[in-house]
RNA sequence: GCCCCGGUAGCUAAGCUCGGUCAUAGCAGCGGCCUCGUAAGCCGCAGGCCGCGGGUUCAAAUCCCGCCCGGGGCUCCA
């Protein structure tokens, strides 16, 4: 059965630009041969087939007018393109419905224009981001019904199916289904996240209040949404974390470097790739050329390797860059606090591998990185959940890697398996955090990827002299920065919950040590202990506001301080300090406070830190000299 | 993009249903008192285009329309 009707291609575009390069037919009309370009605008790739008539022209136009008003857009353009129908109309034919077509939707009010019909021509385009933004029509010339919206039921035939396994460490795979999920709270939410998408109640994220009354980070109202602004003790942790991973991967072998966060839209080796999710990107004009914001390094690595003369002696060669920041243009809706940014920073380290066989190899040892880099921000293996995806081929000629994997994880995982690749990788694996509201989002991520290579060129010389194309690895071992701070404080959130003091990691403290006088006879003492401890390169500050010494103590609780330090005539007599040490006092009040000299409680810290990246305190050492940046 | 909720002092909110001494409170800030031993000391002062624009009305924070901004949810997620 064959249905006879006007196929229509349906985009809500930011922009479309065309350019007639020359006469397909001999009747193509006649036009100027220059750039045309419209804004803001639906464009309608139009296939008329036998059988169409002008009739079947207008039953189309009221269907999309009945969109453009629902979208609250006004003008169209009418773009000719057989390729959408093997039983295409007679050219003179689909020339009358097409003009019908326009005559009837200036009629109806809508901005018209119609690309000349008969042209071979050129064109690029960008589509909006929304799920109404692409659609495909057909309409039916007899039909009552105006216009069928199917691009849903389209993308759903063509969702290749996915299967769902629980992987336990010693190998055994079992369907989601039958797996017995007790004891594994936690894999149990993510694989239904993951499965099922549930709902949550509405709720502001537990972490977006904490970084807020914290001072860490806030949202920033003049910037779009998903760019955040950081306080001074934010962007001490922030940068302290950047550094801790940048110096793990360096320690790995990663060569760091830095590449633009913008590239040509139209650069051939990025051009298809990229057309393939333009919906995605931040858009940035500079004269006449279009430039987009790079979402990974991927970009300006495989760039800088491409145009690099690579030996398989210097595999697997392993390159590096922080990226601050990347840049997602995430839907509006799709925004959470640090979970979810447009703007964020993300460690990227791809390797470049001769064979799978290497790959393999190094795909071990980035997972035990990952995980260590966790480790690093207080995120041990209780805290996330493994996910690995892979194509049912890639798993029967690998298994015992994959196994060996799992087994490193030492916990079950959650197994997407497909029958057919559809990405450009064969296996990839993540960290998943689940959160207070039942949320997961991943963290490290790494990947094999088949694809890349070739796309943008990248090869090295065999042994024999020849020209490879070899496997890329994409790994980030921690994933965004922005977001492993989520995890941390929605960490200490549920600490909370459970009656326990939350807190974050000693080294990543703003605020290590506060001294408080009990009263301002003791300034003088309390400052030169603070700078006693300074020099050791620990951060403290101290607390010389008129306050009384208990609501002092109260605030430093609230900010989440490790160590308080009071100090009074009996510890300037005795030369012992009295510290209250927020793992065994923080929670409630009474707490015990432990006895210790100024040199015990340096080295403590000095052990608790030890290997970490250390920074100072941009803030002023007195509390009074600092400004409340939040409420 | 759609749906829901919200926008009142630096922050957090009450007031809005039922229009009229409703412009409030707490915290923060500033001033003063207090000089304190492990989670909030006392008193006072100052602080506001009640998101923006229009409308209804004798009268609008309050009702109506439009817009902007934020959050959450959905869809989506290389």
């Amino acid at each position: 059965m064959r249905f006879i009707q006007v196929k229509i291609l349906q985009l809500h575009s930011n922009f479309i630009e065309y350019r007639p390069v020359e006469k397909e037919i001999a009747s193509a009309e006649e036009c100027e041969e220059r750039l045309y370009r419209l804004e803001e605008l639906v464009v309608l790739f139009t296939c008329v087939e036998k059988g169409d008539t002008p009739e079947t022209g207008r039953k189309a136009i009221e269907g999309i007018k009945e969109f453009l008003d629902k979208i609250k857009a006004r003008r169209i353009l009418l773009y000719p393109y057989a390729h959408l129908s093997n039983s295409l109309a007679s050219p003179s034919d689909a020339l009358n419905v097409l003009k019908e077509m326009e005559s009837y939707a200036n009629s109806l009010g809508i901005e018209t224009y119609r690309a000349p019909f008969g042209w071979c021509k050129e064109f690029t385009i960008s589509i909006k981001g929304h799920p109404l933004a692409e659609q495909f029509r057909s309409i039916l010339p007899g039909e009552e019904k105006k216009g069928e919206l199917v691009s849903k039921a389209l993308k759903a035939e063509e969702k290749i199916k996915s299967y769902w396994y629980i992987i336990e460490p010693d190998g055994k795979l079992i369907p989601v289904e039958d797996y017995d999920f007790s004891g594994h709270e936690k894999l149990r939410k993510f694989a239904n996240y993951e499965i099922s998408k549930m709902r949550a109640a509405q709720q502001t994220p537990p972490h977006v209040n904490l970084m807020r009354r914290l001072e860490l980070v806030d949202y920033e109202p003049a910037s779009d949404p998903g760019n955040f602004r950081w306080y001074p003790k934010g962007r001490l942790i922030k940068s302290l974390m950047e550094q801790f991973v940048t110096e793990k991967i360096i320690a790995y072998g990663g060569m760091e470097v830095e590449t633009p966060i913008m590239y040509d839209l139209e650069h051939p080796a990025l051009a298809n790739y990229l057309h393939r999710f333009p919906a995605r990107q931040y858009i940035l004009k500079s004269d006449d050329k279009e430039f987009f914001l790079r979402f990974s390094a991927c970009f300006g690595q495989f760039l800088m390797l491409h145009d690099a003369q690579i030996s398989y002696r210097q595999l697997p060669l392993k390159i590096y860059e922080l990226t601050r920041y990347s840049f997602r243009r995430e839907k509006s809706g799709e925004l959470s606090g640090l979970r979810r940014l447009r703007g964020f920073t993300m460690p990227d380290v791809h390797a470049i591998c001769a064979d799978m066989d290497q790959a393999k190899e190094e795909f071990l040892k980035r997972f035990q990185l990952s995980i260590e880099t966790l480790e690093g921000f207080g995120l041990s293996r209780e805290d996330y959940e493994l996910a690995v995806r892979f194509t049912r081929d890639f798993y029967q000629k690998n298994r015992d890697f994959i196994v060996s994997l799992v087994s490193r994880f030492g916990k079950p995982a959650l197994v997407e398996m497909w029958d057919e690749r559809f990405f450009y990788f064969v296996l990839k694996w993540e960290f998943n955090f689940i959160d207070n509201l039942d949320k997961a989002s991943a963290l490290s991520t790494d990947q094999i990827d088949i694809e890349n290579a070739k796309r943008y060129g990248i090869s090295y010389i065999d042994e024999k002299g020849e020209s490879k194309t070899p496997l890329i690895l994409h790994c980030s071992p921690s994933g965004a920065i922005e977001r492993d701070l989520y995890a941390m404080l929605e960490k200490a959130y549920m600490e909370q919950k459970k009656g326990r003091a939350p807190m974050l990691p000693l080294w990543l403290s703003p605020i290590q040590v506060r001294i408080i006088p009990v009263t301002d006879q003791f300034f003088a003492e309390a400052e030169k202990i603070a700078k006693r401890i300074s020099s050791h390169n620990i951060r403290v500050d101290w607390d010389d506001r008129s306050l009384t010494m208990q609501r002092k103590i109260r605030e430093a609780e609230m900010e989440w301080i490790p160590y308080t330090v009071v100090i009074g005539q009996r510890e300037i007599e005795s030369e012992v300090l009295s510290v209250r040490d927020r793992r065994v006092s923080g929670a409630k009040r009474g707490g015990e406070i432990r006895k210790m000299r100024l040199e015990e409680l340096v080295a403590e810290i000095k052990e608790r830190t030890k290997g970490k990246p250390f920074k100072h305190l941009s803030l002023p050492m007195r509390l009074s000299r600092r400004p409340r940046f939040y409420g």
